[in-house]
DNA sequence: GCCGAAGTAAACAGGA
DNA sequence: ATCCTGTTTACTTCGG
């Protein structure tokens, strides 16, 4: 039929998104930006170029750029592989791996290959024992590349000074500037490594020359960073140097990940002994200009990245600085390093704001877990909030659209992060589960209101607790119908759309249950709740045993109940109850349908001055009551979202509020 | 399998 | 005529 078809799939709609949204997004919140780095990588192949001309030098260069090349796509290779194995499904690499790497998986076997022969243990053992060979590998040929290249370099330096060094000083830099890149691609592999938990590299892994990463770029790296890059090439013959072959690092320099610069070779120092002789303990950050002052001036010392050079004043500097940074290739090329580093320090602040950003969301999407309720932050993302920021909440808390950037989608956390909805977030289901089992939908709402308004998720709550809830949260516990729509609306993400679907059943039950009676008033009709019906309308369900009762209870691990309620569950389920006078062991027993409640009084006896009523929650003292006796109030909100502040004065606090909330305790008489 | 509660869809009516 | 409100019916799902 079709009834059944439309209905069956706008039923199993939410329920789906509820299921696999918290399955499939959780691990998205963490480990978003694994991919990311990586893939940028690719282009940032330096360009090596091999040209014609083979003299020693060139063809070491070339060999070196080839080397390169390989360490490049292989570490490339493994990080996306291991990264986003989704994402290179389609293109897995017919990349050449060099004999020295193929080594290393010995049968070719892909990433994902692995990932599902192996066990995560033993992929993991792999992986580091792949990461330590291929280090080392790295290490060495990078050692002896780097010998080669200075031995080169001394037997031209003694060659002879005839010779013109330009060739020599371009093919460094741009020799260091390969390096740092492949070792900046060894930091951006081992950090997606270490970020997926799959590789924890011993602090003491002495074979490689890496930091194991390193949480931030310190200024003493950058220092001896530069000092690397300065270091191999002579201050004092760099004088006029044409060409330099920087111009695709520049390019390449998006292509550089949150890479962490590290000291690259301090386990070798270079042989001019130029470099990390003395560490650089002042940060550059902290280079407070006075105001005649140059900002690469501090301390004595030139800040020009490497040198350090000490000048007693500022005249000295200028002097210093005009004579030996002045307007060459050798600084051009270390401001462009400047630059990449500068653009990695960006590109690794945006990660780590939005790794942030995501980690403020998850903690703050999980009320339940700092089990007071305390949510000051409203780590809501953008889009579900902009409807309802507006709203000044019941609990006194501004609730300010903060934190935009979020980009956690309503979705995304879902009620499996939320205290008690495990329960009943396997889709439509929050039927009985969350009544039936006494989930105070007061506290649940107290706890998780937060998540409710802007997760759209479908809450456990039957409409009927819902109206009712939204009815006894005014303080004269009445309502229009557009009001109950705005409450839901207000209250909780999942109504903001599919109105049709829920505002029907909304009337649907208001019509269907006696617990809500229509009362006519000068403007309209109202909507109010008879206690009594609705607990009448409960099952005398859960009266078991006490033990029974409390186990469950207990086995549920609410957040929510707090413990006197659960001793009090737990104590009036016996026949007798030992403290009559307890607000709760008579909520309780009532919850347990230890018949009594024939001294109902109605809730439309408490309409209009609810502040007699001895079912008053503290909120409605302490909150002055507005009665709505004259609902004539504008409340013709063309938004739906929009509600009257007069009726969102008390939605949460778990309280005794809670206790005559879920438990269908009639009327303490 | 039955029953009741709940959810959904839809038709219908009355009023603004 | 349209929309909102309210009622009612039918059907399905789910849990006891």
């Amino acid at each position: 039929m079709m009834v059944e078809s439309a209905s069956e799939t706008i039923r199993s709609t939410p329920s789906a998104q509820n299921g696999v949204s918290s399955l499939s997004n959780q691990p998205d919140g963490g480990g978003g930006s694994g991919g990311g780095p990586g893939g940028g990588g690719r282009d940032g192949a330096a360009g090596a170029e091999a040209n014609g001309e083979m003299s020693p030098v060139e063809l070491l260069h070339f060999q070196q750029q080839q080397a390169l090349q390989v360490a490049r796509q292989f570490l490339l290779q493994q990080a996306t592989g291991l990264s986003s194995p989704s994402s290179n499904e389609g293109k897995q690499p017919a990349v050449q791996v060099p004999v020295s790497v193929a080594m290393m998986s010995p049968q070719m076997i892909t990433p994902q290959q692995m990932q599902q022969i192996l066990s995560p243990p033993q992929l993991q053992a792999l992986l580091q024992q792949q990461q330590a060979i291929m280090l080392q590998q790295l290490q060495e040929y990078y050692k002896k590349q780097q010998e080669q290249l200075h031995l080169q370099l001394l037997t031209q330096q003694q060659a002879g000074k005839q010779q013109p060094k330009e060739p020599l000083g371009n093919k460094q830099l741009a020799f260091q500037q390969q390096l740092l890149q492949m070792q900046q691609l060894q930091q951006q592999h081992l950090l997606n490594l270490q970020r997926q938990g799959l590789v924890s590299l011993p602090p003491g892994q002495g074979t490689v020359p890496l930091q194991t990463l390193p949480q931030a770029v310190c200024p003493s790296d950058l220092q001896q960073l530069w000092k690397e890059v300065t270091a191999a090439q002579p201050v004092e013959d760099s004088i006029k140097q044409e060409g330099l072959d920087l111009t695709t690092n520049t390019s390449n320099s998006t292509s550089f990940s949150a890479a962490k610069v590290s000291p690259p070779i301090s386990h070798h120092p270079l042989p001019n002994g130029q470099s990390t002789m003395h560490t650089p303990r002042r940060d550059s950050s902290s280079h407070e200009e006075t105001p005649g002052s140059h900002p690469l001036y501090g301390h004595g010392e030139c800040k020009w990245p490497g040198c350090e050079t000490l000048c007693e004043d500022l005249g000295q500097f200028v002097k210093h600085l005009n004579t030996e940074h002045a307007l060459d290739d050798r600084s051009t090329a270390q401001c462009r390093v400047q630059m990449q580093v500068v653009q990695q320090l960006e590109i690794q602040l945006a990660k780590e704001s939005e790794r942030l950003q995501a980690m403020m969301a998850h903690l703050h999407m999980r009320p339940s877990e700092p089990k007071p309720f305390s949510q000051p932050l409203n780590l809501v993302s953008s889009a579900t909030l902009s409807k309802s920021t507006s709203d000044t909440f019941p609990d006194g808390l501004p609730h300010p659209p903060t934190s935009a950037t979020a980009p956690i989608t309503p979705l995304r956390q879902g009620p499996s992060v939320i205290s008690s909805s495990t329960l009943h977030n396997v889709g439509p289901i929050r039927r009985r589960n969350s009544e039936k089992f006494c989930t105070p939908i007061s506290s649940e709402l107290a706890q998780n209101h937060e998540f409710y308004k802007n997760a759209d998720v479908r809450p456990p709550f039957t409409y009927a607790s819902l109206i009712r809830q939204a009815i006894l949260e005014t303080p004269d516990r009445q309502l229009t119908l557009n009001e109950i729509y705005n409450w839901f609306t207000r209250m909780f993400a999942y109504f903001r759309r599919n109105t049709a679907t829920w505002k029907n059943a909304v009337r649907h039950n208001l019509s269907l249950h006696k617990c809500f009676v229509r009362v006519e008033n000068v403007k309209g009709a109202v909507w109010t709740v008879d206690e009594h019906e609705y607990q009448k309308r409960r099952p005398p369900k859960m009266t078991g045993s006490p033990t029974l009762v409390k186990n469950m209870i207990s086995g549920l691990g609410y957040g929510a109940l707090n413990a006197s309620y659960q001793a009090a569950l737990a104590e009036s389920s016996f026949p007798l109850l030992n403290s009559p006078t307890m607000i709760n062991t008579s909520s309780a027993s009532a919850m347990l349908h230890v018949g009594h409640d024939d001294v109902s009084s109605t809730v439309e006896q408490v309409n209009s001055n609810g502040s007699n009523s001895p079912r008053l929650s503290p909120q409605q003292y302490s909150h002055p009551v507005h009665v709505k006796e004259e609902p004539a109030e504008a409340e013709d909100d063309s938004r739906p979202v929009s509600l009257m502040a007069t009726t969102n004065q008390n939605v949460t606090i778990p309280d005794d509020r809670d206790l005559e909330e879920e438990l269908p305790v009639e009327d303490l008489s």
